[in-house]
DNA sequence: TGACTCTATGTCAAAAATGACATATCATAT
DNA sequence: ATATGATATGTCATTTTTGACATAGAGTCA
């Protein structure tokens, strides 16, 4: 791994496995947030294309404003699932979630 | 949503919205939920590929047979996380999880 | 200026997911 | 038959994620 890319990783709060397993994990656990980057800059894409608040999709997904938020920003606190289930409430299909991976 | 494929999705014990909001969600969960499927039975088949045991492949992820063996089942208690981070662990790339999905 | 709307950030109790463990089931070989 | 290896299933204490709330910042408009 580039190390800068771990650094601007770090910048957001993520702990890229530091210490002892660095050397082989540390690979698949940037994949795995680059991943969940990727999703949170599109879930804010596709929020404001359908004119949405943050307030108004919390509320789609029974969930709170600062929750969206956090997942748009990255914050490493928010899951995948979290993730996912925003793009689809928010009519993303799986193709949609196809591209956005590749 | 066929009525069919929620009652498929109900036997492995998956709680298809029922009662109240039954209109409502029903076919973002239902999307939810094939998506972990689908990424399940990919695992099964990355893994066998791959010619590891359950227990080996939880070995890599610091988890356990058990929980590997509930993924592979699509069983409801496990995270897309999990999933995401087991599919990269045995080798899986973006492109690859994209394909998964379209 | 202040009122208003939207978004960001921190905190925390409650809920969900986790790894670990025991044990069961199911092959398949001896 | 029974031993062995792999997988399935249930339970549970611990950890992680969650929604909710408060509050702060940033932008716009009267």
């Amino acid at each position: 791994m580039k190390s800068s890319k771990k650094k601007s990783l770090e910048s957001k709060g993520w702990k890229v496995g530091s210490a002892r397993e660095f050397l082989n994990l540390s690979d698949e656990e940037v994949a795995y947030v680059e991943l969940k980057l990727a999703l949170s800059k599109n879930l804010q894409e596709y929020r404001r294309e359908k004119k949405l608040t943050q307030e108004e999709l919390a509320r789609r997904l029974k969930s709170s404003q600062s929750r969206i938020a956090k997942m748009e920003a990255g914050d490493p606190s928010v899951s995948l699932d979290l993730l996912v289930r925003s793009l689809l409430a928010l009519g993303a299909s799986r193709k949609h979630l196809a591209q956005m991976l590749s």
